[in-house]
DNA sequence: GCCATCAGTTTACGGCATACGCGAAGCAGT
DNA sequence: ACTGCTTCGCGTATGCCGTAAACTGATGGC
């Protein structure tokens, strides 16, 4: 006999199926056979499948980490880190239509050490904000690359031949820049995985310094 | 009669629907009323929805606007801006579940546009590789927040009582940072369309002082 | 003992992407 | 001109999806 249903044990559930067989699987009745129930008993607990999906991010996504000391920069780095490689755990998150402004539970708590480690920098507080949202959408659509090229099948095909494909699509001479690239070798060899993974720090670095530059100004 | 069906006809169907009842309207037999045909007739120009999809948002972006002279970070300003704008037009391409790396057509020429502007700054070419797909990123993902915020009711909803709902989940003191933000009125009033469009510009200033700092240093 | 409330099931519906198959139209060889 | 074969253009049919609605059986307060 089960012990019977609650929130917790369908987000659960549900997170299962999608570390297990991706977030496409993800359907009431997959989540109910999961449970051993039927499909319509998990509306018991959640008015939707979107706020079903938008709790399964909450969850994967957890609490902060307990804050490490240092400056602004370095917290900053340590945060953004910190997110990515729980995202990449589950990276479906990643693919969820999950947009819009910040307020599940743990988003809020992730924005809150994000403040708190601007909070001594002299902006002011819309631009903390927005500071704080420049960066979790870096850390997010980072994600979101390294998670398609992974994934998705098409895309990894692409991927794996991208420096070909790049090199046949600018051939007529119309993409002069992007051929430079090509000829460059910038596509060629490497993990991809790699890529990415320098692709994000160099685009932190990037925000980070931007943001250095105000932070002197004021 | 009808003058028989065609890949550019199909999308250009699509592109409609999306554009006047948006994209989770986008259906194979919703597309295919829109030209009085069968639903899989479609499928004689394109391999599967998804592939639909994708040109679609290609054709919704277009061709860059022609090159208007100034320094990189006028031309990026420029190529930024114009991007946004294009995308606000078709307000679906921000939803669209296309991510990987730029392989459509137009996608590849604004992309060329963006690495000619970054040709005389005397970074490498990886760098200037990832200061282009920042860019491209920071574009897309302020599109997106732009429209869930403006498009989906639920978000629409949360958004205008925003402040108040901050006001609330941090009534506790566990999100002292966050209450700090709500104190100072940074959530409360202003238009959001507003809000979303000083947050974008806000980012590009940050990426484009972030990348300067780099180009200096070369 | 009665009845409201709960927790879960069964059934059903409309919409979706798309596998499959069928007729018609081109086209080759004779 | 006739035959066989391939390719096109499309309708039908299938199986899955999310979820509305009506049901059943158990639980617990009065």
């Amino acid at each position: 006999m089960k012990k019977g249903l609650s929130l917790e044990r369908v987000v659960e559930a549900a997170v299962e199926v999608a570390d297990a067989e991706g977030l496409e699987s993800v359907s009431m009745s997959r989540v109910a056979k999961q449970l051993d129930v039927s499909a319509m008993a998990l509306y018991r607990h959640v008015a939707t499948k979107d706020e079903l999906v938008a709790l399964m991010v909450d969850t994967a996504l957890g609490a902060p980490p307990p804050p490490a000391g240092g400056g602004w920069r370095e917290s900053l780095v340590y945060l953004a880190e910190a997110m990515r490689a729980r995202l990449l755990e589950h990276p479906w998150t990643a693919l969820a239509p999950v947009t819009g402004p910040p307020s599940s539970p743990n988003q809020l708590t992730w924005l809150d050490r994000v403040l708190h480690a601007l909070r001594d920098t002299g902006l002011d507080e819309a631009e903390q904000l927005f500071c704080a949202l420049l960066l979790s959408t870096q850390v997010q659509s980072g994600v979101a690359l390294a998670v398609t090229v992974n994934r998705n099948p098409a895309a990894a095909a692409l991927a794996a031949g991208y420096s070909d494909f790049l090199d046949r699509a600018t051939a007529d001479g119309r993409l002069p820049e992007v051929r430079r690239l090509v000829r460059a070798g910038v596509f060629a060899g490497a993990e991809m995985d790699m890529s990415m993974e320098t692709e994000f720090r160099f685009g932190l670095e990037r925000i980070l310094d931007g943001i250095g530059a105000l932070v002197r100004v004021r």
